[in-house]
Parts: C-alpha cells; sequence; structure tokens
DNA sequence: CATCTATCCGAAATGGATTTCAGACTGGCC
DNA sequence: GGCCAGTCTGAAATCCATTTCGGATAGATG
C-alpha cells in the first residue's frame, strides 16, 4: 500500500542502501543521483516508515510528557511550548496526565519510556528515590522540579517569591498567610522554603495542605479570614481564585480588607475581577527549555546530566493586592 | 540491553514463535507450557518492542489528537477524555495543537498520520473539501464537526441553543446578540444556524466575528452595548467572559443591565463573578466517544463509516442572566 | 602501463516481533 | 497395527529502513 524504500529504488533505477544515503547522508552520494532520488521520493510521496527506522536505529524521534492535571491552566501552557520546540526539532509529543496521582507517574513513564526517546516530566510528584530509580532507566528531564545529577527547568522560586513579599510588605502587610499546595509538589516545598527564609520581615502563616485547585482555595478561604492577616498567598492562581471567590461570598472585600496574590499568572488571573496579582512563571518558555535539555541529553548524554536552567519570574501587579486596611 | 522476545525463548527453553503465541494467542499453546512463558517474561521484564510488532503488523497502538488552542480549556477538557479512553485500551495519544492555524491541520495530520492507526480532529478549522481528501488517507473521527461519511462526535446543537433561548426568552429577554466565532469553526456555524431558526421568538442581532478568546469578548463588548440589546450570547465562555470583563470596566451591570451567556462551560465560568450563565457542552465525554468511534472504525472499517453520535447539552443557569431591566 | 586512492554504489546483514508453513506427537478409530 | 485428526511447537519468511562491507569505476601517480 504505501511507498517504500523499494519502490523509490526501482523508480530511481538504484539500491535501497542509495535512497537511504541521498535522503539521510547527503554527502556520500553523487549530486547527480543524490537529485534523481530525491525527486523521485517526492513525486512518489515517499516517507520512511518510522518503525522500521525505529527499530534499526533504537531512535523514535517522539517525547513523551507528563503532566499532573491538564485542567489547571498551567500545564496547557507548558504543553504549548514543549509542543512548539519538539515540532521544530521533527519530534511528536506522547502527552500523558495522571490526574494528580503520583502513584500512577512512574507506571506511566515505564509506559511511555518504551516508544520514546526521553520523557519531559512536568511537576511530578512522586517521591525523589522513586524519581531517581526511573531515570536511571530512561533519560528524562524535569521541568519545576529539582533533584541531583538530572537536567531540570526551573523558575528562581526565591526570587519569585522575594518579589511577592517586598510587593506585599511596601504595602504594609506584614501578618500574611500562605496557603500551601499538595505536600509531595516540589514547587509547593520550594515556595514555602523561600517564604521561611523571610520571616525576617513578616509574620507567616501556614494554612493546608490544599489540592492546587479553585476547590483548594475556597475550602481554605475561612481559615485564612480566622488567622486576622492583612495578606494571602495561594499556593497558585487557582487556588487564589478560589480565595477570591470565597471572600467575595463572605463580603471581605478585596484589597480593602485582604490583599490576594497568586503564583503562575494563568491567562485567567487577567480574566476575573478584581484581576489577580501574581507572580508569573514561566510556562512556554519552561516546556521549551524542557524540550531543549532533553535533545541536548539525547545527543550528549554525559556531558548535561547536571545540566540546569533557572527561568526568572516577574510579579504582575493587578487588582487584588492593595494597602494595608487603615 | 533490552530483554527481547529471545531472550525470553531461551530461558524458558521454547521458541520465539511459542513466546509470541503464548502471549498475543494464549489458546493456542499448551497451558502448562504458556504459564512459564508467561512467568519468565515477567521475571525478565520483557516488554515487546512496539516498533518491532508496529513494522509487521502495521499497527502503532497510537493514537492522533490535533486541537486548535489548549489555551481555550475546552480543549484540555477534550484531550484528558481521549487519554483516559484511549489508555484503557492500551493506545497512547501524540497531541498536537495548531494554534487556531487552519493551514497547519492538514500538514500535522499527514505527518501524525504515519505513526498513529488514527486520528481525532478536534474542531478542525480546515475547508470541507480539504478535510475529505484527508480522510480518504487516514481513520478520522471528528469531534465538534460534521461532514457526511466521516464518523463524528457533536453536541446537539440545535437544543443547545433552544435551552439558551428559551431561558433568555423567559427572562423577558426579546433582542439578544450574538457575538460569531470564527467562520472558519463548524461550532460557529451550527451556533447561527441553530439561532436564526429561533427568530421568531427573538430579535437577533449578529456581531462578529471575532476569535475564540477573552480578548474577542473584550473587542465585541463596546458594539454590543451599541446595539442596544437587554442580552448577548457569547461564542463561547472565553467569549463571554471578555464581554462580561469589558461591562464592568464601563459600568454596566450584570446582569441588571444586560444578561451575559456563554457556551461550553468552561471550569472558569462557575469561578467569576457575576459567575457565568452557560451551556454545559460535552468535553471530556466527547473526548471518551471519539476514541470510541476511532476503535471501532479501526475493527470494523466499513461499517462505522457513518457513526455518528451526538451528545446532550446542558443549560447551567448561574449570575450572569437576569430579567430584562425594567 | 601498472598501481594506488578516492568516490560511489550495491548486496547482505541487522533490528525484534509476528505469521505462515510444516513437522512432531498424541489420541481415537477402524 | 495403521491411519487420521487434532494439538502443539519450531524454523523460516516477513515487515522496512539502516548500516556494514566490499566491489567497481575513475582518476591520479610513478
Amino acid at each position: 500500500m504505501a511507498v517504500t524504500i523499494k519502490d523509490v529504488a526501482r523508480v530511481a533505477g538504484v539500491s535501497a542502501s542509495t535512497v537511504t544515503r541521498a535522503l539521510t547522508m547527503p554527502e556520500l552520494v553523487h549530486p547527480e543521483t543524490r537529485e534523481r532520488v530525491r525527486r523521485t521520493a517526492v513525486t512518489l510521496g515517499y516517507h520512511p516508515n518510522r518503525a522500521a527506522r525505529g527499530l534499526i536505529t533504537g531512535r523514535t524521534g517522539n517525547i513523551g510528557l507528563l503532566v499532573p492535571d491538564l485542567g489547571n491552566p498551567f500545564f496547557p501552557s507548558v504543553v504549548k511550548g514543549v509542543q512548539a520546540r519538539a515540532h521544530e526539532a521533527d519530534y511528536a509529543v506522547f502527552l500523558a496526565d495522571t490526574d494528580e496521582d503520583a502513584t500512577a507517574e512512574a507506571g506511566l513513564v515505564r509506559r511511555l519510556s518504551k516508544q520514546v526517546d526521553g520523557i519531559v516530566l512536568c511537576s511530578p510528584r512522586m517521591p525523589d528515590e522513586e524519581l531517581r530509580t526511573l531515570v536511571a532507566d530512561t533519560p528524562v528531564v524535569l521541568v519545576n522540579r529539582r533533584i541531583a545529577k538530572v537536567p531540570s527547568v526551573t523558575p528562581e522560586f526565591p526570587d519569585a517569591m522575594r518579589q511577592a513579599v517586598s510587593h506585599l510588605t511596601a504595602l504594609g502587610h506584614r501578618r500574611i498567610a500562605y496557603v500551601a499546595g499538595p505536600r509531595s509538589a516540589w514547587a509547593n516545598r520550594e515556595r514555602l522554603r523561600s517564604l521561611r527564609a523571610l520571616t525576617k520581615d513578616i509574620e507567616l502563616i501556614e494554612i493546608g495542605n490544599v489540592m492546587p485547585m479553585f476547590e483548594g482555595g475556597v475550602a481554605a478561604a475561612d481559615q485564612v479570614l480566622a488567622a486576622d492577616v492583612t495578606a494571602v498567598i495561594g499556593y497558585n492562581d487557582l487556588v487564589a481564585l478560589g480565595l477570591l471567590n470565597r471572600f467575595m461570598a463572605r463580603g471581605v472585600a478585596v484589597p480593602g480588607d485582604i490583599s490576594v496574590l497568586g503564583f503562575d499568572d494563568i491567562a485567567l488571573a487577567a480574566m476575573v475581577h478584581p484581576s489577580l496579582t501574581t507572580v508569573a512563571l514561566p510556562k512556554e518558555q519552561a516546556g521549551r527549555a524542557g524540550v531543549d535539555l532533553l535533545l541536548q541529553l539525547l545527543t550528549e548524554p554525559d556531558r548535561s546530566t547536571a545540566a540546569r536552567r533557572e527561568l526568572p519570574a516577574q510579579l504582575m501587579v493587578r487588582g487584588s493586592t492593595g494597602p494595608t486596611p487603615a
């Protein structure tokens, strides 16, 4: 049915080997032959069978991408970045969504690993040691997670948190709540660590943990109000939006009575009223960088095991933060 | 490096053929042998090389999924459904995002088609005739689009629109604007068609077309206000949210001065204030149904070319619609 | 003119699983 | 005992592209 290399060979009057060479190692074949082969390949509509190629080269031309939850707009953005960069490099992308199930991650990785050259693991929830055994078998790049000897792309969390807290303290806030996300999320641990490092400037009330979703924020809102703070930082924008929503329902003015600050800068943050002040984390850019590191890992495995890219974050001041109430 | 069928064969003391049979056509081998083979396969951690299998069977065990824009929360939901169902059936999913570029679609499909058994095309923007030539080469199922002789999954648009309009007329609205989405979107054409069929009950003002995004809604908002209507239906929730946002900025009360209604029921719709009345379209469910049809198409190509599944829509009444102003 | 060196190309081996075909063995039946 | 059918298994062919190895040709050199 499909056009094979033999068809091209026959029509072009050469052997299969020559066809391969003409297409993948052009300098090895006579210019004239090369052109003839290429033209017939085009006219016949020949595309090498990837399974056959993969069989012999051991490469698939695919990469895998694992995310915890596509329902969180943060991840589709990362996915877009991964896609874009992967397609540029002529790789196709396998996507899998774990539904925030840490125990499903390893299985999915192992399953994907047979059909891809490498995997971008975005915000994996599994424990360090499990992760470490995984990367022993498969080329893996981490996005939004960092462990020793594995290439990773992460935001500059300490700086991100510094920007957030500086903004709040500049507005007069001293007693600030943090609504924590999943304990298993590295990003949560890092945010917390960065935040605790700043307690010389502020008094920190930790609330949670909650799921990194709108409902998580709604669930934590009343505890935040009971904690008698003037500002609250949500684990991410969805949590912050949940807070906003519940505050509004209880008649608490934002930012009049309390300031709310999120993380991520999902598109949604600018769409609501009041719009959400948030720390924009690299998303598409992180996805692209993840693929970059992965491709590098695939081509020079030794040199890049420790490659690490930290991308800057940017505070986006919007309507949900303001001066402390008088 | 990896465990091959030969390793299993050697250890189990049988031939490679027997290993295959024990694993894929169990009834053909002696129960005792079968068990021995299976156990050694497990202990050795054998997994058949998919490239090799694909080479001979012509099947990849993969399906492709094409969506216009992951940035629109509608699509990640569909993706989740596709993923879930595909994984149940032991298929992996290639995802590609076209960035709302109709001209990129065909190329991506063709590229994907080599490495998948079939493709779920979600809300494709390309013209009918182009689509028709594509489906000649590749098993394709359409989600959110319908053309003759191609299996498709669509919402019950006429009923969806009927629910929307009934709701608005019950509230007293008679002069209603529709902010149209992309002309190339089949869903837009269907919404418009269903809407025009209802003009005996209402006076319809058509505005647009706009991109199916928040910005599109913002851009159309002032035209809506100038049109002197008491209610507006957005092409989708993002457009409706854009309208809401701009109305608020201009001091127009929703639903006091104007009612706003969207389509899709993305998670966001319930998170904003006022929350958005919208017609919930099947999303995950549509994704699952799309995979179902595709698997059916792959197993019995003839019987199912015209398979068509229409899924019900449900009006979600929330805060953005109310009685006409007095 | 003989020898050597590039340059270019083809034949054959390769990768791993599946499928076809044929052989070995068992049991049943005449 | 001989033949047949049925059951189970192995050898070999197959899928397609790539890679290795060696052969052929042309040109260069002494």
